[in-house]
DNA sequence: CATTTAGTTTAGAACTATTATAAATTAATA
DNA sequence: TATTAATTTATAATAGTTCTAAACTAAATG
């Protein structure tokens, strides 16, 4: 829940103009109580949506990646044919349901913490990321 | 390690007729000694090397396709420009060098058993994957 | 406040991975 | 050997994403 001046200033902070897209974004993805999880499409159709008029998918694209880079979203792999986002930049993992296509939270009451018992020589670990795909009982398990 | 009558075997006993094109894709998936990581393109070249022709592209799909549904082939989700399929169909994880862009099997002497304490309720789990990014000591953690 | 400049937005083209199509081919079957 | 059903193929189509270059706009400068 934050209001207009503060995505100025946290995107002047960050080395971004504060333009009228940006900040059209920002109270998209940041003005609201709980995380989510989005794709490009997801955002560009809350944007036409809640203000009536459209982004340009290429500003969609540009901000969506710089705020990533900026570190103020994450993004998350679950399939090769589209990216999700997701708001919550805490280090947590993921539950896929396969049949609805939603992505769930997991909080340490559902995944304990993974233990890198050895690393690559020389590498630094970047991310470590769980995603527990599950799918209704009916369905065979792989 | 496997010989061609093998995989005429194993074709068959999943229901895929042994065509020539399938054969060949056999020999260079199935037809050494340790497991592998492959995008669609490394297969193809990897073909057309071996055996100095090509197999139509649409044919690679279907196969790997095929073969993944079968499972004798799984499929790793790193990035979302492309997909990686694995020759090891037993349970493990991955860790991925972001700096080669390399995949590399963990064993259990590497990341320890994944601890899930809840899952969604009515849902079955299919999958536990983890995956850790690594990068040279330089650049910066996220 | 006007001018400059550097960053940003935009529509649309280009690109990449993947899937669909429909005709030709081939394996299995009768 | 003839029939049939599966498979292969080249190519078109699609979807998500990135690129491009012109127009625009925020910030910096005088």
């Amino acid at each position: 829940m934050l209001k207009n001046s503060e995505f100025v200033n946290k995107l002047r902070n960050s080395g971004l103009r504060p333009t009228k897209q940006r900040l059209k974004i920002c109270e998209v993805l940041f003005n609201r109580d709980k995380t989510f999880h989005f794709t490009i499409n997801d955002l560009a159709k809350s944007i036409s949506e809640k203000f009536n008029e459209k982004i340009s998918l290429a500003t969609i694209y540009n901000t969506v990646h710089a705020f990533k880079d900026k570190g103020y979203l994450k993004e998350i792999t679950i399939s090769s044919d589209k990216s999700y986002f997701d708001t919550n930049i805490t280090k947590h993992h993921h539950f896929y349901d396969e049949d609805t296509n939603l992505l769930i939270d997991c909080n340490d009451n559902e995944i304990g913490k993974v233990n890198i018992k050895n690393n690559i020589t020389g590498k630094k670990i970047s991310s470590v990321e769980v995603l527990v795909r599950v799918a209704s009982d009916t369905q065979n398990q792989n």
